[in-house]
DNA sequence: TTGAAAGCGCTAACAT
DNA sequence: ATGTTAGCGCTTTCAA
């Protein structure tokens, strides 16, 4: 059975008190008693129990991290970068993926409220459930810290990675080297799709380019692993039709590695035949053939800052603090799958 | 403030134990006293207090994950086998990074054991934490699985993956297509690296090819992203020396796709130049130009098995119950990485 | 410097 | 069918 301060306090013969001093070191004890208490504990091998300690003070110095899927490279990447800050701090996290699925996404949230979490950080939450109002509720519940999801008069604290101008300067650097006819490939319901299409159709007007309906694709699946088959998929279907496009500008890298396969499938080269962009600059980018133009998102950062947001709410204390809305900007990563169209110099 | 079980009593103008009993539903309640409580909940929007309700029973549906790094693309998928077990049954998981650092992976486990998880699954652990008995004992304290660690008379429960026959498969495969100059590459420190080096100088000793130190390659990093560079340099350098082989054998993906860019950088082929092997079967073995020959873990199900043989631990409650070794198959995916050397047919 | 006692929010006997 | 009471293991007044 595992000892309780109970038993240690009886075996260095000294109040429960006394002990809970000791371990805490938050009042003064005679070094004679903290000597024997010390040696009570290590005989024992006594830990406190955090669960009795977390009912009285209402801290229990663990937060919730919610993620859409833990197997792509992205989730991964932010949720290391939120446990490098947490953790020195004393913090252990629940993770917790919803797969996407609404209902469970609000199931999930509120189990891990069940369990006394001192703060939550969500990534890429539902565009429904955000707009439904569902993480105001909670953020008046415990500190709330949203990453890259639909904040549009949502009274929430954000940190949001500036997709559109990312977006919108891959869009540029298209436009710049004469591409006129770009694909763009998003997939469902997310508020970043829909912020990047949104983009990518203003661009066209702005530039008065007419846009073909066929040109924006877009495929069931999310930000993972399954992506890249769809996209293959998709892209192959897109190039059959007439008029294929001369660039694919995907709304993430996984997309971008499945249209330089359909490219591959049907022959075609990159960058030299079509140009393939992606977004995120995940390590498969990297590793592709050819290397893949993407936007970098500081992926790693995305979850420093989220944690460092969370921490300041946590130890503000203040329900009333001003809501913060945290943007990093992007950063364009040029490399080998984007070319100028032929005979367009 | 949040609701507690006596602002519903008194709100329901009930008892507290009435309360309990309701939204437990484990003992009989009138429908009209149920109805007044459950109105009282909802209105308070109360949710239990899991601290408490785990502190008196002893239980908290929650277990502890730890994994050596969350960023690459092995554990994450363990991992999601172990939520895809777990969830339905009501549990959440605290997920820790030991980053392959002996000191944190011990202060992590007993930061896990402090919050009182109901179990605690280790994936990958330290070589020498698990022969130092740390986990022998941490097992008769609480329901323990490790997964994939050094287990040779170790008195704990186990999910291994049969790495010794997996790796075996891949040396006969290029035995039998003539290959006799094979460079061996692995990470520093880990069971797995150990085991699969016994199997290929073993192999070597069996089939009386003299062995060439220089074709066993260590690199610094584990199973990670990181692999890749290191392996990518430790790769040229041995290209560089006399005898170059004709093919090299990676523990892992990661390191495969490595060996694959430093023959790129060489100007050489694969496979037609030298044949490149992996383990694991991660994504990017199949995304990698040329798709790298790989064993496949089935890491998902090495997930799903841990966590089975976890809950049954919890379940069963014997204590004495006799510990268990899973050992899942492997499975030779033979892909386009792999080729007879030159003039040996 | 130390201890006694109350109580965090809940469950589980034991009554009624 | 419902309520009373005694804790779970700890922290925190309040006294001494």
């Amino acid at each position: 059975m595992k000892a309780t301060i109970g038993d240690v306090a009886k075996k260095a013969g000294v109040s429960i008190t006394t002990v809970s001093r000791v371990i805490n070191n938050n009042y003064p004890v005679s070094s004679a008693t903290r000597r024997k208490v010390e040696d009570a504990v290590s005989r024992l091998n006594f830990t406190p129990n955090t669960l009795a300690r977390g009912l009285i003070q209402k801290k229990t110095f663990t937060i919730g991290v919610v993620v859409p899927s833990i197997t792509n490279l992205f989730f991964p990447e932010v949720v290391n970068g939120i446990e490098t800050v947490m953790q020195p701090e004393g913090y252990t996290f629940f993770l917790t993926e919803t797969l996407e699925r609404d209902e469970k996404e609000k199931k999930h949230v509120n189990r891990l409220l069940e369990r006394q979490i001192d703060g939550i950080i969500v990534i890429g939450p539902s565009n429904h459930i955000m707009e439904e109002g569902f993480y105001e509720r909670i953020t008046g519940e415990i500190p709330t810290v949203i990453v890259n999801g639909f904040n549009k008069g949502i009274k929430c604290n954000f940190v949001l990675t500036d997709e559109k101008s990312g977006i919108r300067e891959v869009l540029e650097y298209l436009y710049g080297l004469k591409h006129r006819n770009m694909a763009f490939m998003r997939g469902r319901k997310s508020y970043s799709y829909d912020l990047k299409e949104k983009v990518y159709k203003d661009f066209f007007i702005e530039k008065s380019i007419p846009l073909n309906e066929d040109n924006i694709i877009e495929i069931e699946s999310g930000n993972n692993i399954a992506s890249v088959k769809m996209a293959e998929n998709a892209i192959s279907r897109r190039l059959a039709k007439p008029e294929p496009p001369t660039a694919v500008v995907c709304c993430n890298d996984w997309m971008a590695v499945g249209a330089v396969r359909a490219a591959d499938a049907l022959g075609l080269a990159v960058p030299e035949d079509i140009s393939v962009t992606g977004f995120d600059n995940i390590l498969v980018s990297q590793l592709n053939k050819p290397e893949i133009t993407t936007v970098d998102q500081g992926m790693n950062d995305i979850g420093k800052s989220a944690a460092r947001l969370l921490l300041e709410l946590i130890n503000g204390g203040n329900r009333q603090a001003p809501l913060k809305k945290i943007i990093l900007e992007t950063k364009l990563v040029k490399r080998k799958s984007v070319k100028q169209p032929e005979g367009m110099v």
